[in-house]
DNA sequence: AGTTGACCTGGAGCGCGCTCCAGGTCGTAC
DNA sequence: GTACGACCTGGAGCGCGCTCCAGGTCAACT
């Protein structure tokens, strides 16, 4: 089974011209071709995909994933490094999770002020009609 | 008490360009200038940087940081306004958490099978020079 | 008086990650 | 045979959030 790049896109949530930019820049090997020479990938591609699309979300940057995708490509001799990467990667999402959580504290310390403000305001105009 | 904006640069993490560039585009009101015309930050200032810097760790944009400033300049009638955008970017930064968990799941899983390979690797090794 | 260094302004430039465009080729449907 | 629509290529353009630069002013120090 393979698929044309206008599914490829659909099922990646990707949009058919970042599909050839991630192959332009090599962070997705060519897929095979039909007859007309039309993209077809296959369900391996969109594997690869949906992980890289994975890394995108936690904030990788392309260039580190062009690196990741690069051990990739020379096999199982590059599990270690690659592992290092992940583990690394891993670090950094930990990290940010911490970060938004504390600016959540803020917010809701913000938002609370704001509830405060609003229920001052309700007050004011229940004594000024009463 | 008053800060160069060096010193407000230090304090609030930004560099001395970005403090410029804020107030260039009217993230931050311009600040008190001394005798020389040199910026003059005061407390007051530098607690809206550090909001501003909370708000951007979030991920919020700058079209949006500023449209709150905007709003704030109009002081207390705007607090309704203020509190919906502080709402949706709370929101917004719980979805996000969410989706970095769900990449730490998948980074976790991945990790796992490097591991198992390096294991499979070294039983390999311990059984060739035995 | 001269040098240094922090600061000023307006505007250009940059890295990132796409996104869009012009001009062309195919295969299918009418 | 022609119209259409999906796809192709190479390359330009874009929005974001800074970052850097040239050329200048000013106060302090030697």
């Amino acid at each position: 089974m393979s698929y044309s790049i206008a599914e490829a896109a659909r099922r990646s949530g990707l949009s058919i011209d970042t599909l050839r930019y991630y192959e332009r820049i090599d962070l997705l090997e060519p897929p095979a071709r039909d007859a007309a020479g039309r993209r077809a990938y296959s369900e391996e591609d969109l594997a690869w995909l949906s992980f890289l699309t994975r890394l995108r979300t936690t904030g990788m940057p392309i260039r580190r994933m062009r690196e990741y995708a690069k051990l990739r490509r020379r096999g199982l001799a590059s599990a270690g490094r690659r592992k290092v990467i992940l583990v690394e990667q891993r670090g950094a999402v930990a990290e940010r999770i911490a970060e938004l959580q504390a600016c959540l504290e803020v917010l809701d310390y913000k938002i609370d002020n704001y509830d405060r403000i609003e229920q001052a305001d309700a007050a004011l105009h229940r004594e000024a009609s009463a």
